[in-house]
DNA sequence: GTAATTATTTATCATAAGATAAATAAACCG
DNA sequence: CGGTTTATTTATCTTATGATAAATAATTAC
């Protein structure tokens, strides 16, 4: 539970009491590899936070398998799309690598934020900067050649390249597993 | 104001204080056709409603007008990549019809939140939804085709169609004009 | 209302990336 | 360890979209 308020100590302070009420409603949870965290279809009612390993989240578009992104540690798990609107989620979560996390029950936690704003404060301002992220995204992808996203992963998140198979980078940067193949070719 | 507690509404109740509070820090501002409502370089300090009107956010790669993103009447407007991290926006605002405007202190509106809660949960779930739509918006982007994109606008959003020039949606689409302009001539 | 500006379309050519298939290479499993 | 599966690369061919230029249409300003 300690890297969860580390983590959580870089958006806002939390008192002890705050602490304890997140630790009575959370979980430890080990996943092997390449096994899936929450399935496609499933409404997503956990945040996990990502204490070891790497995870993905994906869906599939034509049976086609697309990585909408990657997870590394000390960082949030949720599928936003169904978290905020209660529907089930067309994705699911997959972890890449032997994984340890802490899966908070979502109903349970928002639920706190009465008592404690200090909680509703921090989680706010998670979601800001997952916000900013995606938009920056859209950016990046937007009227960048495919070599060019390559090019930013690679400066932006050499992890990724390392610790990720390249069938799955493919998707995230919009390309074809062959085009990113040719690609890494001319370099 | 009425719209803008209207819209607030949808999110979470607010009690009269908290109105009273926010119409205290918030401005009317008209604004006339094709006029920036911010430049490029400012830093985001205002939370914008729209009450009536079209507005745009774009911003230039290489010199090119690249727009982020389209808002209506009843909806927020922010540059978040400046707003929640107190760094210079590279992006402008622009209003494309005569607009009508709410300009609340970005500053004092998060002042609210300590004695006002219900204000801070209602801008957290403002920005949840933003981030969904945003999540969407890259799968959206990511495997579809230029001509589905296209399609995707005319179905979810006609409004755009109608009232936005071309020449804007293009790069909103991620497309060049000329190759909108070729998608809408093979229908 | 006419000229000037700006937006949109059309045409031509070039190219990045998709589709498909096959060859290697790497990882996994009994 | 050897065989099987899975991942990655390479090759060929096709196509959607970009770049550029020019024509037409619409809008704006005097």
């Amino acid at each position: 539970m300690q890297e969860l308020f580390t983590y959580f100590s870089k958006f806002a302070p939390l008192p002890m009491e705050g602490k304890n009420a997140i630790a009575a409603i959370s979980q430890q949870v080990s996943i092997p590899k390449n096994k899936n965290l929450q399935q496609i279809g499933q409404t997503c009612q956990t945040i996990y936070f990502l204490v070891q390993g790497l995870a993905r989240i994906y869906y599939l578009k034509n049976e086609i398998d697309i990585t909408e992104d990657f997870y590394f540690e000390n960082s949030i798990i949720v599928r936003a799309e169904s978290l905020f609107t209660g529907r089930p989620s067309r994705k699911a979560i997959q972890v890449l690598e032997n994984a340890e996390l802490i899966a908070i029950d979502s109903q349970k936690f928002f639920a706190l934020f009465n008592r404690y704003p200090e909680i509703e404060r921090i989680f706010r301002k998670i979601i800001e900067t997952a916000y900013v992220e995606t938009i920056n995204r859209i950016e990046g992808i937007q009227f960048n050649s495919a070599e060019e996203r390559y090019q930013a992963l690679i400066k932006t998140a050499p992890d990724t390249i390392k610790r990720v198979p390249l069938k799955y980078i493919a998707s995230f940067l919009g390309i074809t597993q062959v085009s990113l193949s040719r690609i890494r070719a001319n370099q």
